[in-house]
DNA sequence: ACCAGAAAGTGGACACTGTCCACAAGTGGC
DNA sequence: GCCACTTGTGGACAGTGTCCACTTTCTGGT
């Protein structure tokens, strides 16, 4: 239907942009069925490859994950993006900082609301640590952490948060808002209607802000 | 090593008691390697009995799994109520209630950084709800989110909490800690010292306290 | 223009998983 | 003592990740 291209077979022997294909693969089955879902040998057959030709281009499945892991959480930024230009900097400082924290959390929430299985994904084994790794950013070069750092750091310089309290605040508001995440999409909340988790979103933003100062 | 009399094989046709041997070996799985790593045929074979012996007790892996998960959601719930008979009732109630509602949060993130496998396992997939499975109790009957609705109960009885801030007030509450807990254990906080995640956990609790009301 | 060597993909095999089927071995009620 | 029922066995199958040896194609140096 979409990307016949890969289906049917292809003349030349060599595929040309298989690693992609791969991904591309992965990532549907990402997220149509979360992390658990990537199969190496499905996307080789969606690439109209053998699966040995996987091992050229990964190490193992688990590369593979990492790889489609990676175009997870540049989704998640570019979903969090979106939120933050809904806001300008404007005249009021601090209703723009609030409102920074606010897309931020909300973006997160919304992307996990709406593709269930790529948040997982995002968000599922040990990636490593916060390696600046330029493949999880969208088109402001951050990635989710980094996004929460800025609508924090606009937070303390419009006087709503002080110094100490800025201090690893980021961990803080994550925690809750994947937290929420989790419990609603594979925890014991998975069957909360989404408009209510995103009304408890709402509160849970209200909570961190006063919360944290 | 330890439970030799699964291995050396039985005399008598009958197990006696498959059941409970099948969830024990998934359990050891589970506290080793997470949901992902409880195994129905290595279950089978550390009980001594052939891999189909397991469809008598079990309609498959995920209703073995699904045990499974019960019974690491009945370790958290112990975790917490072990938490909480630290502080006892005493004249003053609004002490108790933060003590209460701290107990269960740091009782959960303690019980996420010390059995990771099992917490993981708990949260992981799907389970059925709000169901009042007295199967996910520990002593005190209730399960990790009736301690903790009887924390945030103590709060508002005490006058730390309104009527219209206590309302759902315990997904919020949740949330935080389950959220620093998955990003702790399987997120990109994943090697984040313990200590410093125990240390963060504190400032989050007191941030939901301050933050809920 | 050649041609060696690297890169990319193929085919076959293996061990492992979950699961289905038909069958055997004990057990309990009458 | 028999017979139905529960519990466990054995053999099979498809699907998975991965290893090995092999072939096909591309590329760069002479």
């Amino acid at each position: 239907m979409k990307k016949q291209v890969s289906l049917q077979k292809r003349k030349t022997f060599r595929h040309g942009d298989l690693r992609n294909a791969l991904v591309t693969a992965g990532l549907e089955m990402a997220r149509a069925g979360g992390p658990n879902a990537v199969i190496l040998r499905e996307a080789t057959r969606q690439a109209g490859v053998s699966p040995n030709a996987a091992y050229r281009h990964f190490a193992g499945q688990t590369e593979l994950l990492d790889a489609v892991r990676s175009a997870c959480l540049s989704r998640v930024a570019a979903a969090i993006e979106d939120e933050m230009k809904k806001y300008k900097a404007g005249r009021n400082p601090q209703a723009f900082a609030r409102n920074s924290l606010r897309a931020v959390g909300m973006g997160y929430l919304g992307f996990a609301m709406r593709e269930p299985g790529m948040f997982r994904t995002a968000f599922s084994v040990p990636p490593p640590v916060h390696s600046p790794d330029p493949a999880n950013t969208a088109s402001m070069g951050l990635n989710p952490f980094q996004l929460l750092s800025l609508a924090l750091d606009r937070m303390q310089e419009s006087g709503l948060l002080s110094k100490k309290d800025r201090k690893n605040a980021e961990y803080l508001a994550w925690s809750t808002v994947h937290g929420l995440a989790m419990l609603a999409l594979e925890g014991p909340l998975h069957k909360m209607p989404r408009e209510m988790v995103l009304a408890l979103g709402e509160r849970l933003v209200v909570m961190v802000e006063r919360g944290l100062s």
